[in-house]
DNA sequence: TCAAAAGTGTTAGTAATACACCCATGC
DNA sequence: GCATGGGTGTATTACTAACACTTTTGA
């Protein structure tokens, strides 16, 4: 016989959902006009409410697929934000997510009709909330990711140049690394394929792409390889 | 105007302290019996529901004082979890938290009063709901957090032996070091004291004491300094 | 006198960093 | 022919890991 907690308060409980990108340039975040009282208007992150039958999983999916038509993306769980008034019309509790997706692949026309729009996370708009801390936390975090794992081949095209990644490895953590430096670490991972293929866009001479070996990582990682950039 | 989100679902939100301690052997982790159903008299981490006017760390601290008599201590949010049937009673979605504590310095008398008891984190009950899972992801978590900063002078006393601290390291990081490499490396951060007075409890010979040197310490976080054992 | 824990340095291997010039091409 | 970005290797330094014997003293 299973007794109930009737005395308890209860609260809404939100799900806020961070989506990093990458456009070959800056490290961007998708943010949306929020179509809802308060704040309508304003710039947000993509947030919802969690339902009685989901988990904060399926709830994070759930709300990014209806604000955006993003789907089935890996989300990972940053940090739950309580403060009292943190929402002025009603106290609730946000479990922020984050992700990363490449910008390409996610179709620009789904992303347009929803009013959703990237932002370079070095010129943000103001807003709401406190929305700018958890994405705050959520730098943080993929930073400490990124200097763990090799992370960040999400974000990319399927075929990439090593200076496509570079830049990616640079605008996350914020610093410029050495060219040569770069090159060698990354090819002592020894987790790219070198395609015969060059990209002629980006100059004269034209650079060669690559590809990421996910069979040969998945191996590595089940030997226990960790990563240090 | 503000407006209310009216048709949205509301949940119980709980909160489970995990609280570390070290008794100059082992890392062990705080344990209460239930006393409530369901699962009433099997052993829980210290748990209750977050209340309105409250934030989740405030309640983190409140619901381990009520449960322990531990007041003021700092703790840290680990993660939601939020499986749907994780709690048989009613849908409840529970917010970690974690600290480490020194055994010694909180009243076992206490402790003994309200029921809870220390566990070997190598000997743990079985536990209810999802809470097994908790400590683990707390262990990795403090594991990550000691190879960073050099965390656990909370779990010993003020006066401290290097052997004591090579302990308390080997259990947080469940292997042995070496000795002498050890050494060389606290002394290297150059954050301790060397008393003159010897500990001579633990052996013939005896061994010097150290303190904790946090004036040092905070001089040279500020200074931008970074950890790794 | 011996058992039990404390204390003490060096070396070899590995990983991280700093650094500068030539190449290929389109204009 | 020159401007643009692509590509390449080495030397130095700092860190990490492995390793064994002597000291002290209470029983």
């Amino acid at each position: 016989m299973v007794q109930k907690y009737q005395l308890e308060d209860k609260v809404l409980l939100a799900v806020d959902c961070i989506i990093f990108g990458f456009d070959e340039e800056d490290l961007k975040i998708l943010l949306i006009k929020r179509n809802f009282e308060p704040e309508k208007g304003k710039w947000s992150l993509m947030g919802g409410f969690l339902k009685r039958h989901e988990n904060l999983n399926i709830a994070a999916n759930r709300i990014l697929y209806q604000l955006t038509g993003i789907e089935q993306i890996y989300m990972e769980q940053l940090y739950a934000f309580s403060e009292v008034d943190r929402d002025p019309a009603e106290r609730t509790i946000s479990v922020a997510y984050f992700a990363l997706i490449n910008i390409k692949e996610h179709d620009k026309a789904l992303i347009d009709k929803y009013s959703a729009k990237w932002f370079s996370v070095t010129e943000l708009p103001e807003l709401i909330f406190d929305h700018s801390e958890m994405i705050t936390k959520a730098i943080k975090r993929l930073r400490y990711k990124t200097s763990k794992k090799p992370i960040g081949f999400e974000l990319l095209p399927e075929k990439f140049t090593m200076r496509q990644l570079q830049k990616l490895y640079e605008s996350i953590l914020g610093e410029k690394l050495d060219k040569r430096n770069f090159i060698n670490k990354i090819n002592a991972l020894d987790i790219l394929i070198k395609l015969e293929e060059k990209d002629m866009n980006s100059s004269r001479k034209g650079s060669f792409l690559y590809q990421f070996d996910a069979e040969k990582y998945q191996q590595k990682v089940e030997e226990g390889f960790s990563f240090k950039l």
